[in-house]
DNA sequence: CATGAATGAGAATTCATTCAT
DNA sequence: AATGAATGAATTCTCATTCAT
């Protein structure tokens, strides 16, 4: 009876844990419709019955999923973007998190992004749209701080290539072991930063005209 | 008994080509594992069997999709990129070929790009990977176009970070039906070819310093 | 056109003959349910309507299979059963020619024999009796030709008999290429012919008084 | 509201037995194909999913039936042949024992003896190898009982031939309800147990000349 | 708190059978 | 005479969900 490693009768804020983490695992792995309740239960190592009475049905389970992964992400970046820094910084600070949160969490990164249509569509839509809103906010601060106030103010499509971009170099990371997550970060920064910054200069890239128009 | 637009018997190859027009929007619309080949013989106007006996199980039907759809995205940009061209510019027609393509083809984008995860990982992956390499082609010959050899061969993570880009910019152009998928090309290819540019000719942005170019 | 090999436009009766080889085939692989119209007509080399045109529906095919084989092996056995030979000899030809069917037809065989229930119960044991009549009248002669009236007429359950011991022997000798068909069956007739003689000299074993009724 | 004899939330070990005898059943009654899993599950008064669950799929059922009465059918022999009998005894009970089983339990029978072709071969094949293997012993030790090595070993055959024949008297049994297993079990005895015998002894039946024992 | 037992509903897949040509 | 095209009707199997204990 001495319940050392006994996963028996524990608080329910922990079980819930457990069963969140084996969710987002469950989820990321085959999707929504193709991940299975009994699956779930299984990996939690709980019977189905507590996955319904903690989280509810497989729709909150899921939403409960895209709420704490999406939390997670933007706290990362939250956390490490100081203010009192120079906006370059922010950037740089902000990219690194963003970026190694997506390398090191895939499957909640996949609950989060890879999960479109469906009848989550709004929830998913929305999760994304605050995760966008963070990393625009960001390249937002880093232009003002320039001195310059964004011609259009919309940055969100920026974000989205940032973001695009970012999803698609962990891919590459998770395939090239030897590879210096850092460095890669770096390489980033630099074309969105030096490309921008030129773009904020009024120097453009323009095709060749009449060529162009075909 | 209007015998004009029926649609009864008509020769195989027409029936294939509805059905896998149904399959694609089935497919778009709720994911793999959600639509359901009674909807997809529907929607093609068809009795099930008929799916069965000309494409195959639902998994065939699938890859058949991404096949088609693949293998479109993937003319439309070859199609366009002219080898004759400057290599900026055809890196400009590629980009407005595939925004363009995707923003007149929703579906078919869905299909390819947001079932990344479950049984076709492999073939979604393969086919990436051939877009990629593609457009790793086509950075290549622009750096070379520019009269310097690339310090390190591996253009393959910018073309990562490209692709990836792209195709999220291609999900936000698809819920922004007003945006322009020239103009949305256009931004990224501004970013993307002034700060390559400026990396190549040197300047860099470093962390903590911010000896870069600004 | 020149129709050496061609298979097309063949008379009736040969496309018909055709099909029921491929459909015996078929059922004794898979069993009546298993084996599919779509198989028969595969095998037979013919378009599926040309079987319905031909034999039927699928139930009608079978019973023209069954009544098939079975007159086949019935007229195997007549056809060999001499009623100017002795006794013993007809017997022996009779078991010879049913043993050597049964062996040769394994196909045949299957059909008549293996396909107990389903909606062919009745079909199935007219057919089976029929078979079974035609082994018991041999019996019956043979023993008649000892002279003497066999007790109770009812040589059927021998009948039956014989007919699973050649059966389970054509098995075995289907697992035992080496062996002589021929000398199975001496052996085969040597027991019958033997025990029954005995017997109906009025020699039979009992078991031992009030051991045998535990 | 009768708590007494309701069938619900019955354990496992229960159900399980009500789901194999709903199984053999159907099976003995369509054959494998055509007995379907609805059948088999309303037979045993629940539902298709609980089958799924504690039997696992159709082919797994129809191998736990197979199991089940194969084993039966062999306990029943092997509990009545007790080695301590004298040679003849001993396949007297076992023959007893065989067909009373089988008069017994048609439906079990049934679903081991006529269901031979198909995905099961083997599995039906290595029981009748099993029981075959029992009456070559027993025949082995009946012929060294009477005071004679047989002259080639091999009584394999011979095992063959009466494993056959007798499941063919009990499909005759089956069909005919009002006979006595114990006299179908005599009349069989008879005919090898003296067949058998003469030949040990040295008698021969041959063809053309009829010399032997007449 | 925790679970084994149980099921309604729905999805994939196959097949016998029929037309229109 | 012969066939490709087409389908209604089953059948196997799975899954989210709920009770009774």
């Amino acid at each position: 009876m001495l319940a050392s490693v006994s996963t028996r009768r524990l608080p329910r804020s922990v079980r819930e844990l457990q069963m969140l983490d084996a969710a987002v695992v469950e989820f990321a792995r085959l999707g929504f419709h193709a991940a299975s309740m009994d699956d779930i239960a299984a990996r939690a190592g709980v019977s189905k019955p507590m996955v319904y009475a903690y989280l509810g049905a497989k729709d909150d389970v899921f939403v409960a999923c895209l709420h704490r992964e999406g939390t997670r992400v933007m706290q990362a970046i939250v956390d490490v973007v100081d203010p009192a820094l120079a906006p370059d910084e922010q950037l740089w600070h902000g990219m690194r998190a963003f970026f190694g949160y997506v390398a090191a969490n895939r499957d909640g990164w996949s609950v989060l992004y890879r999960q479109a249509g469906g009848p989550f569509a709004d929830e998913v839509a929305t999760m994304r749209a605050r995760m966008i809103e963070v990393v625009a906010g960001m390249l937002t601060r880093a232009v003002e701080g320039r001195g310059r106030s964004p011609r259009s103010t919309d940055l969100t499509p920026l974000a989205f290539a940032l973001v695009g971009a970012s999803e698609s170099l962990a891919d590459w990371l998770a395939d090239h072991p030897g590879e210096q997550p850092e460095s890669v970060a770096g390489r980033l920064m630099n074309v969105v930063w030096l490309g921008a910054g030129q773009l904020l200069d009024g120097v453009t890239w323009e095709p060749l005209a009449g060529v162009g128009g075909r």
